[in-house]
DNA sequence: TATTAAATGGAAATTATTACCATAACGAAA
DNA sequence: TTTCGTTATGGTAATAATTTCCATTTAATA
């Protein structure tokens, strides 16, 4: 089994914890949905209207407002995690484990998005937070500027 | 003259810069709103809606894009940066000097928002961009969780 | 299977932000 | 100072993202 896969019924463990906990129910929306976003979007950084028109395609019976409920639903239980970059729509992607926790880097010429991850970073977080006695649950850090490629492009 | 009226006077310096090499126009608006966020919301994080709530009590005559509009100008001059801390609404802060740069811990439970500044942070994105050939322009940071307050509340 | 609570889809409502446009104000030049 | 071209303004309408509503369907439990 491929690390992907593992991660994804990890999730899935968590996720099926999650509604049998608020006694939520199952069902074949919420299935479909999770499968897409956990087997296409890994590494990803999804608008709901992008995942929407991609699961209408094989599933057109499905809700936008599902998906958009099941998308916060992930959310909740810590699956999935939002981003905004500053162009008016929330991002999702899904979550991956600790070990793999990472930030962006965004170009603000091209608009690509760069992932980078960094011990000596998270280290500092904790610490500040503790300094605080601030009790962290999360926390999103992000870069913009200008890539390489458009730093080239632009003194070429 | 207090280092708040200093730091006003050289945010003032860069705008009228600003606005002479774009060939914009000073105006009576622009001056109200610059006045109004850079006295009173100094290390706040105001919404549109509330500044223009604010100015309109002295002001009544100010219309509510020219204070959208202005905020962005304050933006891309880069005497006011912008805040996305999850509620779907941007929120904006006169920016200090670069000594006083500073991010934000926001809690999730009371929705209080405690800053806090750390060389090490941002000694060590420098780094992280260097290492990737970014050239950055700015960064954000957020910290999510519980505050000192509402643990306490809760354990209690 | 019957019952109850939750979920769904579609559309309408809401919210933040932007665009439009007729009028007003600015600023450079005469 | 007056004129003239340009930019800004205010009010409203338009847009875009997200949420809510509600009648109907579906899942879980007894």
């Amino acid at each position: 089994m491929t690390p992907v896969a593992i991660r994804k019924m990890e999730r899935r463990k968590t996720f099926n914890e999650y509604i049998a906990k608020k006694r939520l129910k199952s069902t074949k929306q919420r299935d479909i949905i999770f499968d897409e976003f956990f087997s296409n979007y890994m590494g990803k950084h999804v608008t709901v209207e992008e995942l929407y028109e991609d699961i209408k395609k094989r599933h057109p019976f499905i809700g936008f407002a599902t998906v958009y409920r099941t998308l916060k639903l992930f959310m909740e239980c810590g699956i999935a995690s939002e981003r905004n970059f500053g162009d008016g729509k929330a991002r999702y992607e899904p979550v991956r484990s600790e070990r793999e926790h990472h930030h962006h880097m965004i170009c603000n010429q091209c608009g690509k998005i760069y992932e980078f991850a960094n011990n000596q970073v998270e280290s500092c977080l904790n610490q500040i937070a503790k300094l605080n006695e601030f009790q962290l649950t999360t926390h999103k850090l992000e870069i913009y500027g200008l890539c390489s490629d458009c730093k080239a492009a632009k003194t070429a």
